[in-house]
DNA sequence: TCTAGCAATTTTGGATCCAATATGCAATAT
DNA sequence: ATATTGCATATTGGATCCAAAATTGCTAGA
């Protein structure tokens, strides 16, 4: 009977094409999210409060998983919150800023150095279309999805999820001064042709070069940026 | 005026050895860090449920501030959450802890080798301070607070704070898991012996050999948790 | 005119209450 | 006898309500 009611189960899933409904989204997650992209994109301005009436009211919520939202967001390091006055969005010193770089300099060449080996044609062709949609791509308001998209299926292979979890919250704190550095200098050409001396490592299986790839074009985006940007942090808003 | 209010301000912190009443804990972070070391210093198993109902009568509070802190726990990674059906105590795999310990290979030479040259004589004693009463201590329960204690006393003057934030989740994750391996091996013997040397290497000034020893000392660990303990995360409760 | 002090408003933190979902158990049908 | 269904209880997600603290605006006084 474990084989029948299996073959039952499976059968339905085909007819259904269910979904785990456990996993849908509460309004907490949604809220979060939301913001979570508002402040990563930098529609949100670094130091700006967040009221936690008129968020829930934007959502049509009350306050409770509005302030969940941003319980998870202070963990994340996105927000900063003081007992009774309430969350700002927070921002980055330069010095912040160049210790992420740093960070992203100690890790991200590591992973893909271990990704390449691990590499399938289908990632690879994954890769190849990213690679190609970020090049192409003029609109810099999407340029932090493609950018995303982009390491994800570069870095996916290596099956390392803590350091790609580590990375993306790294991700999360610069993608908008990276952004802001890009659309300033550049920048936009120099990473496409860099993306695209990357991506051809990974194609002949050269895990030393690719990484060695990943490196200088986070030194160099560093360097761009310090240099650039001077005052682009100053209301960082500790 | 400006100058005349803080002056008095001065004073009296000064005279009162004032605290900033405004990062004063709320019940929410009081139970968060309540929580948090009871999962880090396994007191709660992996896999248990974490009962919001019975949280808050522990805690004499209701379930709003539980619920907020297991938020914060879930972003942490200590915690895993499925809708209506509630929150767990999140145990690592093999390869989880593994990778971990990759992660810190990465991080803490770094950490060490920049934090050398920065080392002030009351840094050096702090830490040599941290190291004897480790070294001394019989009692595996206060061993991860005497290890991080070092940890902080040896990487708090690389003045990296985001790579020491991120370390500190590396360890919340791990240290479980480290305290029972110290138990079950000499492994408290050589941590110690470990530690000394390189201590030794900072109050040499020699950052390469520091960096070194720390790597040497992090890849034992690495090796003598896998060696040793390939049941330990069996209920790993993903 | 400027500033200290006080009341009114706003905003947050937390408690209580309600609805939605999950879980365990008994009843029923095959 | 076993598997399915219906019901009672337990548990979570969210809304509403209340108290504490912060902020704002006003008034009085120098």
């Amino acid at each position: 009977m474990q084989y029948h009611k299996r073959r039952i189960k499976r059968t339905l899933a085909v007819q259904l094409d269910a979904v785990d409904i456990s996993r849908t989204a509460s309004a907490s997650s949604v809220i979060y999210e939301a913001l979570r992209r508002a402040i990563i994109e930098g529609r949100i301005a670094a130091g700006a409060p967040l009221r936690q009436d008129e968020i829930a009211r934007q959502f049509n919520a009350s306050r409770i998983p509005v302030r969940e939202a941003l319980m998870r967001l202070e963990e994340l390091g996105l927000v900063r919150t003081q007992r009774y006055k309430g969350s700002v969005v927070a921002g980055l010193s330069a010095d912040e800023a160049a210790e992420i770089f740093d960070f992203r300099l100690l890790i991200e060449p590591e992973v893909m150095r271990r990704a390449v080996p691990r590499m399938t044609p289908s990632d690879l062709s994954a890769a190849r279309g990213a690679c190609e949609a970020f090049a192409a791509s003029k609109d810099p308001m999407q340029w932090g999805d493609l950018n995303r998209a982009l390491h994800a299926a570069l870095y996916q292979p290596s099956a390392l999820p803590y350091h790609l979890e580590m990375l993306g919250n790294a991700m999360d704190r610069i993608d908008r001064y990276l952004r802001a550095q890009l659309l300033m200098s550049d920048g936009m050409a120099r990473a496409s042709a860099e993306h695209a001396g990357i991506l051809a490592a990974c194609e002949a299986g050269d895990a030393p070069r690719a990484a060695e790839l990943v490196h200088a074009h986070i030194a160099g985006a560093r360097a761009s940026f310090l240099e650039h940007l001077p005052g682009l942090v100053a209301g960082a808003a500790r």
